[in-house]
DNA sequence: AACAATAGCAAACAGTGTTCGCAGTTTAGG
DNA sequence: CCTAAACTGCGAACACTGTTTGCTATTGTT
C-alpha cells in the first residue's frame, strides 16, 4: 500500500541529507517528469500525451516512467498540482470578500488559459494534491467574514471555479460554429443570431457578472 | 462530402415509400445504433463504450457499423441527439420567464442524472444536433419577453446549460472525498469541515438559487 | 445477363496504457 | 571484502482501442 514512488524519508536524523537508498541513484525525479508532459502537453494538447511520448521527451523507455509514477492519472494529477504553483502568491486579503474572490477566480481562469489541457482534466477528476488544498485554503480565508456555514462556503467555491472552467471552455472552443440554421425550424434561434449583425462589443465583464451575481446569490 | 450514412431522398416524389437503393437491404439504421449504444453506455459507462461492444450487442462485427456512422464521435453525437428527445414535450409557458428557464434546466438535469455519460460527452464537443436546436430554440421563445441582445441571450443559455452539468457532475461524484486533512497546513479548510459535523439539511434549493442568481445578474 | 452500387465483415494496422522479467547498479549487513 | 537485498532502466509483450482494407454476397438498374 506504501506508495514507491516518492522517496522516503529515511528513519534517522532529520535535516541531514537523506542517505541513499540502495540501487543506482534515479536518473529523473517526479518534477521532471511533471514538467516534461506539461510542456508536452501544452504543445500538443491532451491526446498528445501518451506515456510513450513523455518518456521519448525524457529520452527514455515507457516503462521506466512506470517506477516513477503509477499511472497516467497519477501523472495527470501530478500536472495539476505542478502547475497550480503558478497561482501564487495568492493575492492580499481586500476587505470585500466579493472582490477577493472574484480576483481568485480570475487568475484561476488565466492559468487555464496558459494550460488549457486543465480544463478538462479537473473536470474529470477533481484534484486535491496539496496545492488545490492550499488554494481552497485562501479561498476559505477570504471568505472568513461571510456568514454562512462550512457546507456552504465550500459548495460556493466549487461553483465558482466550475463556472471559471466554463468561460474557459467557451473561450478555447471561440465558437462552436453553428451549423446553417433552418429559419423555418428553428425560428428563434435564426431570429437572434440575423440580429446580431452589429455586435456591439458589450464592454461588460460577463465573467465578472456571472460570478458577483452567483456568489451573491449563495452567500447571501 | 456527401454523408453516405443517412439513407437518400428519391429525387423523384415526395411522401412515396423511398425506393430502395441497390444492394442488400441494411440489417440496421442509424436509430437501432444510437439505441443499443445508449442502452450499452448507460450500463457500463462511457469507458465501456466501445465500437466492438456495440457491435457485439447487435450481433455483428465492429466494422459494419462503419457502414453507418462515420466515427466514434459521430456516434456520441447520434446519441446524444437521440436522448435529447427525452426532453419533449417543452413545458409550456409560463408568463413568468426565470420559471420557465429553471423549468428548462431542471429537465435536462433530470436527463443528465438518467444518462450520466452525456455530462462528459457535452461538455467535450457540445452538441448542435437537431434536437439541441430544437431546444435552443424554446429557450429563445422563453426568453422573447426579456430585453437583451440575441448575443446575451445565447450567452446566459450557455451558462445556464454549464451550471446544471455542474450539479450534474457533482451529483454523480457524489463526495469527492477529500484525503485527510492537515489541520495544520490547512487551517481553513480542516475548521470549515469540522464545524459541519452537524450538516442541517438545507432545505434551500442550491440548484434553483444558483440558477436564478445567476440568469438575473445576466440578463438584468 | 451484365453492371454498378451497396452491405457485412474478418483481418490487419497503428496506436494506447500497463505488466513482466531480466540485466545492471548501488548499498547494507555480516 | 563479499554476498545478498534493494533498487533502476527498459525491451518485449499483453490486452485493449478506433479505424481501414479488401473481399464476398446481395440487390437494383440497364
Amino acid at each position: 500500500m506504501s506508495d514507491p514512488h516518492r522517496p522516503r524519508k529515511r528513519t534517522a536524523s532529520a535535516g541531514e541529507t537523506p542517505r541513499r537508498r540502495r540501487g543506482p541513484v534515479p536518473t529523473h525525479s517526479r518534477d521532471d517528469i511533471a514538467v516534461a508532459a506539461i510542456t508536452l502537453t501544452d504543445n500538443e494538447g491532451l491526446a498528445g500525451l501518451s506515456m510513450r511520448a513523455v518518456a521519448a521527451a525524457l529520452d527514455t523507455g515507457a516503462a521506466s516512467l512506470y517506477r516513477y509514477v503509477a499511472s497516467r492519472d497519477e501523472l495527470l494529477a501530478l500536472m495539476t498540482d505542478h502547475v497550480m504553483r503558478e497561482l501564487r502568491p495568492y493575492p492580499a486579503g481586500h476587505d470585500q470578500w466579493l472582490d477577493a474572490m472574484v480576483e481568485m477566480s480570475r487568475r484561476q481562469l488565466q492559468l487555464y488559459r496558459r494550460h488549457s489541457w486543465l480544463v478538462d482534466v479537473t473536470q474529470q477528476s477533481p484534484a486535491f494534491g496539496p496545492e488545490a488544498l492550499a488554494w481552497l485554503d485562501h479561498c476559505l480565508l477570504v471568505l472568513e467574514p461571510v456568514t454562512a456555514s462550512g457546507r456552504a462556503k465550500f459548495e460556493a467555491i466549487a461553483m465558482a471555479t466550475g463556472v471559471t472552467t466554463l468561460f474557459a471552455r467557451s473561450e478555447l472552443a471561440s465558437q462552436p460554429a453553428l451549423p446553417p440554421i433552418d429559419s423555418h425550424a428553428y425560428p428563434h434561434v435564426a431570429r437572434a443570431i440575423s440580429a446580431d449583425a452589429t455586435p456591439p462589443p458589450t464592454d461588460r465583464d460577463l465573467f465578472e457578472d456571472a460570478l458577483r451575481s452567483l456568489l451573491i446569490g449563495l452567500l447571501s
